[in-house]
DNA sequence: CGCTGTGAACTTATTCACAGCG
DNA sequence: CGCTGTGAATAAGTTCACAGCG
């Protein structure tokens, strides 16, 4: 019964990051060092555009939360590529939605635009960032260090987005102590006390199944409020607790039943023809061309 | 411009095209007394079935195909647990939805319940199997062998699933031949020919930003169809080609926007009206109050 | 009875289309 | 002009609530 999304469900036209170069480069978006508050120039006064910015965040759909995480992360490329200003129509490309959805989304964090121009790239970065709390760190503890579990210890795309991977779980003793990614290995019995006292936010499950629920009500007795969870079980948490689950599998059955349907559609209501994937140089189906 | 859609944008209704939903029903047919309804109770016709299964598959919203694939993993468990018989409400529970919208889901590929008793597990596992596509394999191509690909490769969900990894590609040549999870790796230059000759149905991309839209434009070439993507770039693709994204970055993003909301309604004007149940522990996190 | 299956009501999200500002 | 910002119109998705079958 607490809010619980999975990456599927309403709204998750995503970006940002799976195993991404930006990793590296650490700086890009403008903080560096300075205060937690980082605003690009040209934007307002601090604490009353905060609690409008805050006001506003309650009305915003979580369909356009989604995507405005997107928006963001193509705004931060053109960014680094030295785009000063962006109209609708350009960053709705670049961003893969169509204009009008994406001034309806900008929309819901205010006017920045400039009529008859466009954007300005970084002041819409800043709003952005602000919109989806991006103005502080946030804490990342990942439990399970087993294939996918390093994978995300060591993915550069956290750190560089302001998740810093700050605590490691794992079952297995033989693994305590050992650094993944720079970052010491604790047991899982410990996940309550290190989360408490590193004050982390965010916790990524990737366990098998049996262990994750138990997991979770650790790291929600930690003080996490927020689960990423990559185990493929439903996981039962109290009401002020968010968790958004990626399975995999159901993304691998999902287009299963887009290419189904789309075989469906090109033999016809009759026959299903079944070997069809005999053809090595299907260029077209449905007569459609294929290949650019 | 190609069809992109990212985990959650609407779908599987040929917008345009085919105007009415629910295959069958005549739509003239306006007393609420009959049932009105096409198929008969009893359904069972094995070859005809299918016929009858695709031409709904038309007619699914994309948000319950993603559901479909939640309620199979969990039909799965129970089945393999011995469970011959489940409610609506039960399996509602298990899989996190509530019991409405599970039959509502359900009904979009038929009717297999028995009213008074519930369904049959293993009769639902066929028939969802059947809708998503499941009941043939779909051999998949895993590029980028980094932190991420690894564990893709290695992770046993796939082809316990149907989704066999038959193929890896890296740039770097210093991989090549060394096998991964018990398959080999190729270089990138070869995925159109070894795409074409293994008849690989998904890809999977995994590289950093920059090389993926070149390596979606190979897997296209090498007539794949399907792609998921982790690669924080929106990739360009056919009409026909369908294009899943799944981005840690955004997701994390998110969750931070829910944080940020969260601690906001506590601190606001009025008190967080939240008083759950489940947890009564911790009350607050960075100096935040929590619930109460 | 208990539980499914489903129209109908309702909620959320997307698209249209245009007023209005720079 | 060109492009933003947004109400109003549509479409998609969810929940309700109950008829009807086993």
């Amino acid at each position: 019964m607490a809010t619980q999304r999975d990456a599927g469900e309403s709204v998750v036209t995503g970006t940002a990051a799976a195993a991404s170069d930006r990793a590296g480069e650490g700086a890009a978006e403008g903080d560096p060092g300075a205060s937690p508050d980082a605003r690009p120039a040209g934007t307002a006064a601090p604490d009353a555009d905060v609690a409008v910015v805050r006001a506003r965040a309650r009305a915003i759909p979580e369909a356009a939360v989604a995507r405005l995480a997107v928006y963001l992360r193509v705004l931060s490329d053109l960014s680094d590529d030295g785009v000063v200003t962006i109209s609708s129509e350009e960053l709705s490309v670049a961003a893969g939605v169509n204009s009008a959805k994406l001034r309806k989304d900008l929309s819901y964090i205010g006017s920045y635009g400039t009529r008859g121009v466009g954007y300005d790239v970084n002041v819409l970065v800043g709003q952005i960032e602000r919109t989806l709390g991006l103005t502080r760190k946030h804490k990342v503890a990942v439990v399970g260090i087993g294939n996918l579990g390093h994978a995300l210890a060591n993915y550069g795309g956290f750190p560089s987005r302001g998740f810093p991977v700050a605590a490691l779980f794992d079952v297995d003793p033989d693994l305590e102590g050992i650094p993944v990614g720079g970052v010491p290995v604790h047991h899982t019995d410990e996940i309550v006390r290190v989360c408490g006292e590193l004050e982390i936010t965010i916790g990524v499950i990737a366990t098998p199944a049996q262990g994750a629920q138990a997991v979770c009500d650790g790291l929600v007795q930690g003080g996490v409020r927020c689960i990423l969870n990559f185990a493929p079980v439903v996981l039962q948490v109290p009401d002020n607790v968010e968790v958004r689950k990626v399975d995999l599998a159901v993304e691998m059955q999902i287009l299963s039943f887009h290419v189904a349907r789309r075989d469906d559609a090109a033999s016809g209501p009759e026959a299903a023809r079944v070997g069809d994937g005999a053809n090595p140089d299907r260029d077209e189906v449905n007569g459609v061309v294929v290949s650019k």
